[in-house]
DNA sequence: ACAATAATTGGAATAGTTCTTGATATCAGA
DNA sequence: TCTGATATCAAGAACTATTCCAATTATTGT
């Protein structure tokens, strides 16, 4: 059923495999539009605009795909609040600003050299393993 | 119903306003749990613990009365990814750290003099109105 | 005390996500 | 290549935290 020639050369070619995880053609779909979308986009964004080319597929396996990018460290998982979740596929350390008004998420980056451990009491021997910086507010244009 | 004598003279006294909040039977004892327990607990821990002084007292009232407080700024309101939310009576702008062996959350404080603004790339114009930063990992004990 | 307003209750509804089951696809070894 | 084992997928049911709703109760101002 997977074809593996180029289907279309001028898009962005995906391995079939990416740190352990087999790309399907379900898993594929879903980490392009990540990269094309960098919208931070919840799964159901991500279902909406992979039916174009998966009519099949069902937001189960959306949410499964979902997952297993975000348990092999191909894409973060990002939360506001109780919203849905979002999807985003930079892997750099960095926050999101949340514009409140435009409901636009922007990625915010330390300033070069700084990093969280530097500026937070932590309690003795703790052991970052995951880091998430998420702000509110507005962007004031004068 | 409520009794204005000194019930207890040893309990944390709360005022019948706080910030333009009536402080209702129900929301003195929501707030005085979460100044007791300092656990971070969840709406439902909440619910189970106040039980004990007012039987009748409904969940959705518990989440009333959170959301009144969270609203009126004398607790917040702290999200670990899709887990429920907590509450949380430590004004001061602070992170936590999820210790995922224990489960403890600890409050993290910034180191004296730091400000997030100083060590983000925020977005030109962007007025931030709420912060929260949540870390996992573990706690090593050597 | 009375009317107006606010808060509480309990249950139903909601929304995002996860689970379950049966079908389909892929892989590894003979 | 065949065969069994394993992984993935689809569809829908189930789950869970939270919110909503309608009826009751409490509080406030006059």
């Amino acid at each position: 059923m997977v074809s593996h020639s180029h289907e279309n050369s001028h898009e962005i070619e995906i391995p079939e495999e990416i740190s352990g995880l087999r790309m399907t053609r379900q898993r594929q779909e879903v980490y392009r539009i990540l990269q094309q979308e960098r919208n931070h986009p919840t799964a159901n964004d991500v279902f909406m605009r992979v039916k174009d080319r998966l009519p099949n597929i069902s937001l189960a396996t959306v949410y499964n795909c979902l997952e297993a990018l975000v348990q092999h460290g191909i894409i973060r998982q990002v939360n506001f609040d109780r919203e849905s979740s979002r999807y985003c596929p930079n892997l750099n350390e960095h926050g999101h600003f949340h514009d409140e008004v435009t409901g636009v998420i922007h990625d915010v980056d330390f300033k070069p050299g700084v990093h969280l451990a530097d500026v937070l009491n932590l309690p003795p021997g703790a052991l970052i393993e995951d880091v998430e910086i998420t702000l509110r507010g507005k962007i004031t244009t004068p």
